[in-house]
DNA sequence: TCGAAGCGTAACCTAAGAAGTTACGAGATG
DNA sequence: CATCTCGTAACTTCTTAGGTTACGCTTCGA
């Protein structure tokens, strides 16, 4: 896996989930079919968990399933779940120079505009919605 | 110098050459004031070179200037010369299965396509504009 | 004409981030 | 109580970007 895994990760799995939500999976289950780690898979998963995406079940016949159905979960749910931000948050490095300074607020401000449509469009598609075609 | 550093070098190159656009500047000079490495700023410098938007002169009292008016560069003549792209273009990772496939693929979609108003909408802006505030 | 000043680039080192791996504690079930 | 599973820590690569050194090529000026 490469970059943007996490991103690749979580769709397969809740494309998975989709198709069967009321079966639990366990990480390894996941793992397995997504050629990668079950502690990398609980590692991802573990995002949408506190995101209120999916339910981790522990000991004995435990996994993962869906917080809710796949009609009501979103693209962009995932997306932000990720925390996956065009732009860099930190701008720790305040420009000395005043003009520098007024040409990245100017292209931080828009990135981040952008990012809010980008996060407004993603809502638009559900996981369901994808499914049915 | 951290994240975005290539953006931030250039716009901070950029601002100070509008402010004296006939005066040669060597690479290490603006890396002085970018507290930088002269190769970085070649580096970096040669990238919005090859866009057209810089010329560098070589040999004995060489350096760099702009290659147009500031009132000619946007934004996003910057943000494209840097290949700051949003999206992974490596789509290497075919995945197997068909519907994570189709979640990808709307998702990478959207994302290019906010991409583009990206790069529209820092295109309204130029480095003379920024100054003059 | 020659030396110094610049750029262009290669090669290497270092730091940071992400994935992969191993290990182990905690909780739940049968 | 034995076993299964998650949650997490710790460690090891691997990749990427920046920083650094070095050197060849070009150009100006004394």
């Amino acid at each position: 896996m490469k970059r943007n895994s996490r991103l690749a990760l979580a769709l397969h799995t809740l494309s998975h989930m989709a198709g069967d939500p009321n079966r639990l999976q366990t990480s390894a289950e996941i793992a397995a079919h997504a050629g990668t780690n079950p502690v990398v898979v609980r590692r991802v998963l573990g995002r949408l968990r506190e995101a209120g995406l999916l339910i981790s079940e522990k000991g004995h016949s435990g996994g993962w399933r869906l917080a809710r159905s796949p009609q009501h979960i979103t693209l962009a749910d995932v997306y932000v779940a990720l925390e996956e931000s065009l732009v860099a948050s930190e701008e720790a490095e305040a420009p000395s120079c005043s003009v520098e300074h007024a040409l990245f607020e100017r292209v931080t401000h828009v990135m981040k505009d952008v990012e809010k449509s980008l996060v407004q469009r993603l809502g638009e598609t559900t996981i369901a919605d994808v499914r049915e075609r």
